[in-house]
RNA sequence: GAUCUCGUAGCUCAGCUGGUAGAGCAAUACACUUUUAAUGUAUGGGUCCUGGGUUCGAGUCCCAGCGGGAUCACCA
């Protein structure tokens, strides 16, 4: 009877000691070998086989000397039956009476072993005569119901709750787990598809001292040896192509990134973005590449290029259609921006009725431009190319317009999903780039990239001609689950830290000599604290506890008024 | 960071213009040896997120805080 635990709680607590009373630990250490899961068991049904399978012992439905459960693992359910008989042959029928009917609780782990049959309801079922308790559920599971048309009654789905508390969705909500092995699925393929070209899978730093590679807010950290301030990555693409420097010819990387930026339902502060380099190559093969990944990718997972989220169905079978980032501003507005000022373009973008402000650049502008007026317009996959080149600082300037970059991004449903360039190799327009960056801070873009000499420094060395691109991993996996938040598709999203419950300090009691058994009571019947217990009077205090042990059938021993006088001079020290 | 919105039993939710806290599932007890959202009968279960305020009286109205969700902004 802790106040701080709900009565199905102290039900389940105290079914622990009846176990261990009647000689059954409720977690042994010992291994339980099964020899089936319980899609095996659906799948390989015989007649009286013998099985032994184990897991969640859930949604039991009791029928007098007979009763049934399902049994879940990772695989799926199968039904187990037990009958007072079966589990119990000789004259003691304690086991079913006691343990079956009244100890085993909705999530609990079980072993079970028995034989094969078919209900007259025409369910593959395990008739029991051996149960195993693997370990005791004492805290209990959201009551979610699934009927025979498969609708779940009762959803655990407070979005905070199922968040928070991942392991348990993950156990009562089952297109939760779906999600979650589809993810490493893709992460799969798409590494096999780079494997089976020959590219090679590396690992590059993720505390880095100049947070580079992209333009973002970085989280901040020190070393404290080195007495420097250190950041976790916002992109790790100026290693990756340190690497292609050092001779790689194709690289790789799963990178969790981090963004001390703003969180949505398509953000969080960390996130994975999978980065790959090729020597030698350009956008236009990188374009040609990313749509065989897809399409690949795709195949592999769903077994088919077509996707539905929301309204619309994707199909993400070759080519993609592919539209300048001109064209694509002429085709939702009219408007050629070819060879117009930044003059121009900032009293456009007013017409519009875009913000602008003097920081905003000429690319920058156009960028503004088409978000407001394109991107969410491109449903199928659809490249975007030819970037103006302010916006583009580590991308190779267009072989047929200087103004422009070999760069280009992949729109699905109207976001961004991946991100390419023909790499800027040139040392010299490079640090003429990162110099231009430097600029735009100091007009007051926040946004800008730092300076990284060293990569500068290995470019001077001599990098072949690259392409590189990098995908969204964690919206991938949206877009192909179906999900519209990224919280979804991330077993752990960030949140808020839930606060501490501040609530009493019941060590505080037991310091003061009051018996353990007593400490949930005293709270209960009013008295919060120790502080709160001395402030009030012994003979008080013996009459309030003595009634509340009467009043509540209390299995311990009456207290004498003694001991109260004890407690409380302890309390006042 | 801004705006809107939500927070009631273990879970999902009702609770009207302010007047004794409700349901289903879950739990407990009993009955029931092939049920399946098992069924039937009975019982227990609440800091109505927290703290202030208005009021004779607040789950309900007001203010502040905490937490969530949505829409923005920033970004991928």
């Amino acid at each position: 009877m802790n106040p701080a635990l709900s009565a199905e709680e102290s039900v389940r607590r105290e079914a622990l000691d009846k176990l261990r009373h009647l000689g059954i630990d409720p977690f042994p250490a010992s291994a339980y070998q099964v020899t089936h899961t319980t899609a095996q068991v659906r799948e390989g049904y015989q007649e009286g086989m013998r099985v032994r399978i184990a897991g969640r012992f859930m949604n039991q439905r009791v029928m007098g000397k007979a009763s049934f459960a399902d049994l879940h693992d990772h695989t799926g359910k199968v039904q187990v039956y037990m009958n007072v008989d079966q589990l119990c042959p000789g004259e003691d029928k304690s086991f079913y009476n006691n343990v079956v009917k009244h100890l085993l609780h909705n999530g609990d782990f079980i072993g079970a072993e028995g034989v094969l049959f078919i209900t007259r309801m025409g369910e593959i079922s395990v008739n029991v005569d051996q149960l195993t308790v693997l370990a005791k559920s004492i805290k209990p599971l959201p009551a979610v119901k699934v009927d025979a048309d498969g609708v779940s009654h009762d959803a655990f789905s407070d979005p905070e709750l199922r968040f928070r508390m991942r392991y348990v969705d993950l156990v009562v909500n089952d297109r939760v787990r779906e999600t979650f092995i589809r993810r490493t699925a893709i992460i799969q393929a798409m590494r096999e598809f780079f494997n089976s070209r020959g590219y090679l899978e590396v690992e590059t730093p993720v505390l880095q001292p100049i947070p580079g590679g992209a333009a973002a807010r970085p989280f901040i950290t020190h070393h404290n040896s080195l007495d420097i301030p250190m950041y976790l990555r916002i992109a790790n693409e100026l290693y990756l192509k340190r690497l292609i420097v050092g001779g790689f010819h194709g690289v790789y990387e799963f990178s969790r990134n981090f963004r001390n930026e703003g969180m949505d339902r398509t953000h969080n502060p960390e996130f994975t973005v999978m980065e790959i380099y090729v020597a030698y190559q350009d956008y236009l093969w990188m374009m040609d590449f990313t749509e065989e990944m897809l399409e690949t990718i795709c195949l592999r997972v769903l077994g088919t290029t077509e996707v539905r989220i929301g309204d619309n169905t994707l199909d993400f079978r070759r080519p993609f259609r592919r539209v300048t980032m001109t064209e694509a501003i002429f085709e939702h507005t009219g408007l050629d921006i070819t060879g117009k000022t930044e003059d121009e373009l900032r009293a456009f973008c007013i017409s519009l009725g875009i913000e602008v402000n003097p920081a905003m650049g000429r690319g920058k502008l156009i960028d503004e431009i088409f978000g407001a007026t394109a991107e969410g317009k491109y449903i199928q996959p659809t490249f975007i190319t030819d970037y103006p080149v302010e916006m583009s600082p580590l991308c190779k300037r267009h072989r047929n317009n200087p103004e422009l970059t070999e760069r280009f991004e992949l729109m699905v449903n109207g976001k961004e999903l991946a991100n390419a360039y023909s790499e800027l190799n040139d040392p010299i327009d490079q640090l003429g780039r990162f110099e231009e960056q430097l600029r735009l801070m100091e007009r007051g873009d926040d946004e800008a990239m730092y300076i990284d000499h060293d990569f500068i420094r290995a470019l001077e060395y001599g990098m072949p001609p690259t392409s590189g691109m990098g995908i969204g991993v964690d919206r991938l996996v949206m877009l192909l689950t179906g999900n519209t938040t990224i919280q979804e598709v991330l077993f752990f999203p960030q949140m808020r830290p839930e606060r501490r419950e501040t609530g009493p300090n019941l060590s505080a009691f037991e310091d003061a000599g009051v018996p353990r058994d007593w400490v949930a009571h005293i709270i209960k019947a009013g008295y919060e604290s120790p502080e709160k217990l001395a402030a009030a009077k012994p003979t008080a205090i013996h009459q309030v506890l003595n009634g509340y042990r009467k009043k509540n059938k209390l299995d311990i021993p009456a207290l004498q008024l003694e001991e109260i006088q004890t407690w409380i001079s302890s309390i006042q020290g």
